[in-house]
DNA sequence: TGAATGACTCGAT
DNA sequence: GATCGAGCCATTC
């Protein structure tokens, strides 16, 4: 892996970190906001190796554009995503979320 | 080096 | 309006 690419996938850990409490965003949304938007897989690579990264990033505030939890099964617990949701106050029933456009979080739209 | 994979998204049927 | 398939890009085998 090159430094450049290091990057990239620090600069996705930094928006995710970056979402607010309570609020969930989209790979897309994160992916288009770093200028890569048809990369939107490579969040999903870089979420990946959010586990080796330090400090813990809040990947349970990040969701496909349906708003389903498509990451949860590649947290320690597939329970525990959902579960930190609940906790901040955001709905979901079968690995989705309800108000999902109520909590949902653009990067591109945070205040600078 | 070439082929396959993946925590996605969009357009067509 | 819902479902299916193709596209995209970096990493891994």
């Amino acid at each position: 892996m090159s430094k450049e690419s290091d990057d990239f996938y620090n600069r996705v850990f930094d928006v995710v970190r970056l979402v607010p409490h309570g609020r969930v965003t989209t790979y897309g949304a994160i992916a288009r906001f770093l200028g890569a938007a048809r990369s939107s897989r490579l969040v999903g690579w870089a979420m990946n190796r959010s586990h080796n990264i330090i400090p813990i990033i809040p990947a349970h505030r990040v969701v496909n554009r349906a708003g389903i939890l498509s990451g949860k099964a590649h947290f320690n617990d597939p329970n525990e995503m959902q579960r930190l949701l609940e906790l901040e106050g955001v709905v979901v029933k079968d690995d989705q979320i309800i108000n999902f456009d109520d909590v949902f979080w653009d990067p591109a739209s945070m205040d600078l």
